[in-house]
DNA sequence: TTTCTACAGTTCTAAAACAGAACTGTCAAT
DNA sequence: ATTGACAGTTCTGTTTTAGAACTGTAGAAA
């Protein structure tokens, strides 16, 4: 399988996969996370070569994770910032930051807190379930097949996701 | 920067991506979560080379995700399973899953639904401040140096993170 | 008893991706 | 006229990955 391929692919982890799934990416985002919008602020702070910097910038400007925006003419400046759909993956950035501070921190302990702004405590990313609110836990989650499943005709059902939507909008609204 | 390096490095999620962050550790590890435990099973739904496989299932191992059981001799056969550090992935894999379900499903809609057999629904996954309960969201989150921040001493402060380790374990607890 | 299949790898070669360094080009400041 | 900031592009050599074939144990089938 090709990098181009795990987009076709019937399964939404594959396809993510495909946009997010290697080294640089990932550390790219959590720098445009952590503020950074310029070519030289990501090249300096994640030591990536430049080269490789131009190519997964591209790539994620092309697949609407990130938006390309002049600040100055002469010389032809861009930064590149956060489309919604970039910001929808905080909650990707979290969970992979807070098993990083569960299993691999040091003697030190973490080497970054979050502050939620609202109650003003530095806190756990926690996953809940969006029907009944309880901790998601591995075992508690039954995998069924989808209307997108491999298998199923195009034309079939489109997707009666209404609620699920609406409700996991709570998490996106105000990103 | 090589692999070997992202795990000396003093930030959670390049320590992470260390371990999961290629293509194949990432699909593999969605087989584990669907009960996927021999190598054959790994090979044939992957398509990943056996090369690949082996070596990125002893990786695994060597880093505690997957545990490497015998269940028969002669000859020896092995399976792997998920030690509890690689069953509290799953919150990672639920929002890559998630963020694919929201932006990169095709006319036919999800590949998999997931029920929660707690309250029998099928649900999305959503993430909330351990703190508050609150559902996050990227622009209320404050990032700000720990004690294991570059720059701090290894004999300094042993993480005061006790009331998190409380909270969030809730979220593992039965994983 | 030779042959087939299931299983879990290992070994090989060619192709793709990546690292490291140097180079291009615009403009502002010295 | 030279230097430095910025945002790339181009080059060469190394590392990783893909794809296919091979190794080896053992039970079942011919």
């Amino acid at each position: 399988m090709k990098w181009g391929e795990l987009e076709d692919e019937p399964c939404s982890m594959a396809r993510t996969i495909g946009v997010i799934g290697d080294r640089w990416t990932l550390l790219i985002l959590r720098e445009c996370f952590l503020r950074t919008r310029r070519f030289e602020g990501f090249q300096s702070s994640l030591g990536i070569t430049r080269h490789l910097l131009a190519e997964r910038l591209k790539k994620l400007v092309r697949q609407g994770v990130l938006r390309r925006i002049p600040y100055q003419d002469s010389p032809k400046r861009h930064e590149y910032i956060l489309t919604q759909k970039g910001l929808d993956l905080h909650p990707i950035m979290m969970a992979i930051v807070h098993w990083g501070d569960t299993h691999m921190v040091d003697a030190r302990g973490r080497p970054l807190l979050h502050q939620h702004r609202k109650c003003g405590k530095d806190f756990d990313p926690v996953m809940v379930c969006s029907e009944c609110g309880e901790p998601l836990s591995a075992k508690e989650v039954h995998t069924h097949p989808g209307p997108g499943a491999r298998g199923t005709p195009v034309s079939a059902a489109p997707e009666k996701k209404a609620k699920r939507e609406t409700k996991s909008k709570t998490q996106r609204s105000a990103a």
